[in-house]
DNA sequence: AACACAAATGGACCGTAGTCCGCTAATCGT
DNA sequence: ACGATTAGCGGACTACGGTCCATTTGTGTT
């Protein structure tokens, strides 16, 4: 009982792609902050509009774009090459991991703040700190510590994020 | 050793609270969110530049509004008439206390918001909250409550801020 | 009272986020 | 292959925050 599925047309999933890149280009060679939105839609070779289509505002275009780098960063430490990946013994990956999550965050930073909207403060947070203590929580059964290890991984995540 | 005061003008001190009552006025009507820096420099019937001069941005004017209001309600609880102000037995004062404080934060909501100026998302905060917490604990000696009164103070506030 | 001078003013001006709507071209039914 | 339909496009336009600077005005001095 397949839906009548209506597409997005071709051109819009392109156009979204393209944007995004220009933006990741973008804010990676100069920052989050003075980045423009005029400045992306030129350099993606869109109409303002279009960009304002695709993503709303300005900020949830960084939210898009800091979504993207979450989803690559998780992916690098679930399934990605040791030592942060699997393979390497418990205690490389948790070193590894936290080294590639004080980089993450120290990139993230400016986007972080631009990607806000109001007063919150806090928003995907939640879901994506649960990402990481379930990934910490397992990596740490490797190690054999005795103690509660659902508490050492917050102990752990509570220091980098 | 009385330092060559400079004086402010009589023009921009009487500027100044021009501004501020006609922003009061605005933000009252409208809200913080929607009310404009042309809306406020119109109706104070001074110039943008003015505006801008004496409260150096947006942000800036809605702090002086805030703390203006704090400043009124502080000195509402403190020399004001009971049972907010002293004369009422203690448990009806921090009742009414805790009431004020209920509307206080209702209605400085927005302003709060509007205040804010990029991550933090608290900054005053603490100056203002020792004079809560002082006035708290003051009521709170004549209860005769044989507990810690500072922790006390703080719990009761807890549950308000 | 007249002057000199800094403080203060105001509004033209700029850059940016976000809206709007007439036009273009991708998609689909025939 | 060929319209008909309409999602999607783009850029002119608006609104707002913030800057700048030529001009005005208050103030202390003579």
């Amino acid at each position: 009982m397949l839906e009548p599925v209506r597409h997005e047309r071709a051109d819009a999933t392109r156009n979204r792609a393209t944007i995004l890149e220009a933006a990741e280009r973008l804010v990676g060679e100069q920052g989050a902050q003075t980045v423009t939105m005029d400045q992306i839609a030129c350099a993606a070779g869109v109409g303002k509009g279009t960009l304002f289509r695709h993503f709303g505002d300005r900020c949830g275009l960084m939210r898009a774009l800091l979504d993207e780098r979450e989803r690559a960063f998780q992916e690098d430490f679930i399934r990605g090459p040791a030592p942060l990946g699997p393979g390497a013994p418990p205690r490389e990956r948790l070193v590894a991991f936290g080294e590639r999550m004080l980089e993450h965050i120290e990139i993230q930073g400016d986007l972080l703040v631009a990607a806000e909207n109001g007063a919150p403060g806090e928003r995907l947070r939640h879901s994506v700190y649960a990402a990481y203590r379930a990934h910490v929580t397992a990596v740490l059964q490797g190690t054999g510590y005795a103690g509660d290890i659902g508490y050492l991984a917050d102990v752990l995540l509570g220091a980098l994020v």
